[in-house]
DNA sequence: AGCACGCCGACT
DNA sequence: GTCGGCGTGCTC
């Protein structure tokens, strides 16, 4: 007779709490079941149950308390997330606690017996309407084929596809094999702003079958697909952002995730701090289900294990219906600077490029990968620079409300009139953003429709679509935008892509910034091109010969891989390595540098010279707290469950002692 | 993470 | 004389 239970409590603490379980709970009282528990002061929190037993907990101190209710008639969680959560917390370093507040959407509502039988068969169209699935081209038919036959061999195969190959097409054809075979299939995208376009195209083919998941929907219709998952008629595919993993499936078969390469699947803030692609293969592997990996510029830690024969790879190198692939054109900035030939931010081949696409009514794309007017203020005569007061770092210019904003917390201020160390009212603006990029290019060309897109013109998801649909319409001319504009949106009568400045992707202090700004200027030159008409890249850069700017203009992917690679091996970063990152945060400066201090010389007793730092990240305090950091590069061959045990024991002792007591210390697991 | 307890400054 | 700042201690 099961006396107590041991419950997942929502909070960053290791380890499930032991409550009694008063007799007449017991009958209810099942793995996976909500429970209404005391919990520290609290008079009730809502818990899982993942364990019934009759052993009170070991250490006779602790008070156990008794369960107050059981919510749930029968479970709300299955016994594959349960032990899917663990993982979870176990490979990225945080507590189950943690995993659950991420999961399970707020409003669930309490389920019963019924709810199995709510969805009736009639609610799904019988079988798939056959004239419904798209047409392939011979190159997409091709492609399929051979995705079929690798994932014979491999449960996960990576598709490399050139931006507009028709990707989505195979998918859809996948999709309803699985089906056919009783099988459910989870599609993930990295952001909900590409869910939209995308839903619209399957449920042209798959109706009611599909749903739709993601954190702009309320917690009631959340709860609503999460029930619906747990009846006898769930969905047959989810569309969803990363936190659509934790949702149950009963047959998984297929896992499709689009745009793998994208950093919008890690999970930055706040933990668990994991990585839905990574996840998600996990799951799939778990479901004994296949996973497909797409994208036109996968990530070279995916491509590292599809070039080693880990995944299958598939590669579709011909654009749908021939469209050519455009010509990228370099232009020097330093020198055109020198012969003061730059305009502001554009040079002379690009604004007569804009000039010539906006005569034979074309339309131009420009990038830039920073919002706001400028990206730093500065005094001319005493060098002075605003910053925020809570961040260490530079506010940006916003020239429209006359405010300067932090990027990081959001502080907002007026633009001061005259500099405050000096009085001088000689205030300059250093930089470009895409709010200066957009007026620049207004006042070169007066005619011309301008609309920007970034995080600051996009607030609302109507704001977002409008901005799409008068480009696409062809009542925009020149679309500015962040990396935004990047992803995964085809327009037809694109003739010029201007990249404004490779540099600030480059100099990132990061040693993925090649990857990353490959990734991005490959995905935004993709956007060029006309069905009749090769389409024009310009390529702004002070520094022309670095080779990943060469590798973009010959559109040579494994030339930018292999060139990494090697850096990469030697230097023993991923994939040659797996990284642990070690934050730590304080008010106070000299209690951040003593803590990061001790950790490192405890690092280095259990790990040696795979220890970096410590050192302050590139914003060194967010929110009123300091930050440091440690990086650990760890080897594959290194028992990577151990040393993570390790590491918790380590950051638990250092909390114990009495001077880092109001410190945090967390971990990030495969950081991006 | 919450939440309560507990010990020192500017208000009625 | 009190309201409230956040340090620190605990959570089956």
């Amino acid at each position: 007779m099961a006396a107590f239970v041991d419950v997942i409590i929502p909070v960053p603490l290791q380890g499930l709490f032991t409550y009694a379980l008063p007799a007449d709970l017991q009958p209810q009282a099942k793995a996976g079941c909500r429970v209404i528990v005391p919990f520290g002061n609290k008079r009730s929190t809502t818990g899982i149950i993942v364990k019934l037993h009759d052993m009170p907990p070991a250490d006779p101190s602790v008070n156990v308390k008794d369960v107050i209710e059981i919510v749930d008639e029968v479970p709300c969680i299955l016994p594959t997330q349960l032990s899917l959560w663990q993982w979870i917390a176990d490979y990225y370093m945080c507590s189950v606690g943690e995993v659950f507040k991420a999961a399970v959407p707020g409003k669930l509502k309490p389920l019963t017996r019924s709810t199995y039988s709510r969805f009736d068969a009639s609610t799904n169209s019988p079988c798939l309407m056959e004239g419904a699935l798209p047409s392939l081209s011979p190159a997409q038919s091709a492609a399929l084929l051979g995705i079929r036959e690798r994932l014979k061999e491999h449960p996960v195969c990576l598709l490399q596809g050139v931006t507009s190959s028709g990707k989505t097409e195979i998918y859809t054809h996948l999709i309803s094999e699985a089906i056919a075979h009783g099988k459910q299939v989870l599609y993930l995208l990295p952001e909900i702003v590409l869910t939209s376009q995308l839903t619209d195209r399957l449920q042209a083919v798959f109706g009611d079958r599909l749903g739709v998941y993601h954190s702009k929907f309320t917690d009631v219709q959340r709860s609503h697909v999460w029930q619906r998952q747990l009846s006898a008629q769930p969905f047959d595919i989810i569309v969803g952002v990363r936190s659509s993993v934790f949702l149950p499936f009963q047959r998984l078969g297929l896992v499709i995730v689009d745009e793998e390469h994208e950093v919008n699947f890690k999970q930055q803030e706040p933990a668990p701090r994991y990585n839905a692609r990574n996840v998600a293969l996990v799951m799939a592997a778990r479901a004994h289900a296949q996973t497909l990996l797409g994208t036109a510029t996968p990530s070279f830690e995916s491509y590292y294990l599809a070039r080693t024969g880990r995944y299958g790879l598939i590669q579709l190198t011909e654009r749908y219906g021939r469209v050519q692939l455009p010509r990228v054109e370099i232009v020097d900035v330093k020198e055109q600077r020198r012969r003061k030939l730059m305009l502001g931010a554009f040079s002379q081949r690009l604004i007569e490029e804009i000039r010539s696409a906006l005569e034979s009514r074309q339309q131009v794309i420009l990038f830039q990968n920073r919002r706001g007017y400028a990206p730093q203020v500065q005094c001319h005569v005493c060098g002075w620079v605003p910053s925020c007061p809570r961040c260490d770092v530079p506010m940006t210019l916003h020239a429209r409300s006359s405010m300067m904003t932090c990027h990081y917390c959001g502080y907002t201020v007026p633009v001061p009139t005259r500099c405050p160390a000096c009085e001088s009212a000689d205030l300059g603006k250093h930089g470009f953003g895409t709010e200066r990029i957009e007026d620049d290019i207004q006042k070169l060309f007066p005619e011309a429709r301008v609309v920007r897109m970034d995080l600051d013109t996009t607030t609302t998801r109507q704001a977002y679509e409008k901005i799409i649909h008068d480009f696409a319409s062809g009542q925009t001319d020149i679309l500015v935008g962040t990396q935004m504009v990047t992803k995964g949106l085809d327009f037809e009568n694109v003739s010029v892509v201007g990249i404004l400045s490779a540099d600030t992707m480059l100099n990132q202090p990061d040693f993925r910034a090649y990857e990353r700004a490959f990734q991005m200027m490959s995905q935004v030159a993709g956007r060029a091109g006309r069905r009749e008409r090769q389409g024009t890249v310009i390529l702004q850069t002070m520094t022309t010969d670095l080779p990943v700017i060469n590798h973009i203009v010959a559109n040579d992917f494994d030339a930018a891989y292999r060139e990494q690679m090697l850096e990469r091996r030697s230097f023993a970063y991923p994939p040659f390595t797996r990284l642990v990152m070690v934050y730590f945060k304080h008010r106070q400066l000299h209690t951040i540098e003593a803590l990061a201090r001790e950790a490192t010389v405890q690092l280095r007793h259990l790990l040696g010279t795979r220890v970096f730092g410590p050192d302050e990240p590139p914003v060194g305090r967010v929110h009123n707290l300091f930050i440091r950091r440690i990086m650990l590069k760890l080897e594959s061959k290194l028992p990577i469950t151990e040393v993570k045990k390790q590491l918790m024991e380590l950051r638990s002792q250092l909390l114990e002692q009495k001077a880092y007591a109001s410190a945090h210390i967390f971990f990030d697991v495969d950081p991006l």
